[in-house]
DNA sequence: TTGGCTGCAAAGAGTTTGCAAACCA
DNA sequence: TGGTTTGCAAACTCTTTGCAGCCAA
């Protein structure tokens, strides 16, 4: 039983497949523009926004207006490949889930790289908070902005 | 000579002679129109937004354009009295700085109402973070999303 | 076939800005 | 008086949506 669900998983290891499968779920159809924004999107690096993605997929000639790449960013989050990310600047950043677990950003406002971190005592301490509150929590979100290691050894500060 | 200072400091009780003063020393001048936006700031709650604000303003009669509104937080925020914060909505939020210290957010999702909270232990965590990854931190936010206490007790979850 | 899809262009929300008239120091 | 500010409307950014024709299953 372990093998034929070890099999079934080497089956969709295709992200395609899996992207197919859960829009069929849905009533949905997999349609090439969809096909190109999930290449482009695996193709990305940690983090991304839709309109560096609109660019490299035209870049590419493979076609996506941005209203249908906004509507496939939407499915794809809904599938759970990617997700949101707030990193304090006005336009909506994503992230690929694929692999990584929870983890905060660190964002350096000088040269514009994200790093991310994980903490667990952070991490516990966010919870003990949610418990203490009685809150149920859906999600949180850590952030640091200044200046990276790098920028502060290169100018002043 | 601790005297004086305290002199001084209730001689600027009143934050329009503060405000008044910090424009002069920008060459901006204090209109009536900025000291209606600081009076209905001061009347605030905890956290407000520019549309809540505006209409509280209209209710008043007391005049100010969205676009002198805007223009005033922009002279608040720059002299201190409030503080932009993101609680995950796709428009800005300000909150008093006077008087309170640093603090993170709860925002319930249900109910939409936003509690804050202090955590020394967080807080240490997070300065350790910064500290290991050779960051200089101007600022940093935690965000916890969910439901709260109340609204779990009312509905379902 | 026939629902769902696409691209376009227009609509939206939130915020900023150009400009001429009005105002403060 | 001269530099600021104001209000209006237009511009802007990011994202969503209405619609007519197109495509996948």
């Amino acid at each position: 039983m372990r093998m034929s669900l070890k099999i079934d998983l080497r089956v969709r290891a295709d992200p395609a497949d899996g992207f197919r499968s859960f829009l069929r779920a849905g009533g949905h159809s997999f349609t090439s523009q969809r096909h190109s924004v999930l290449q482009e999107v695996l193709r990305s690096a940690a983090h991304f926004d839709a309109e560096e993605l609109y660019a490299r997929l035209r870049k590419r000639r493979a076609g996506a207006s941005r209203a249908t790449l906004y509507r496939t960013l939407g499915h794809l989050e809904r599938w759970g490949l990617i997700r949101r990310v707030e990193l304090d600047e006005d336009h909506a950043h994503y992230e690929l889930t694929e692999g990584i677990g929870h983890h905060e950003h660190l964002v350096c406002e000088r040269c514009g790289r994200v790093a991310e971190f994980t903490d667990p005592e952070l991490e516990a301490r966010i919870e003990e908070v949610i418990r203490a509150r009685g809150f149920a929590a859906s999600r949180h979100t850590v952030l640091i902005v200044g200046a990276c290691a790098e920028c502060r050894g290169r100018g002043a500060g």
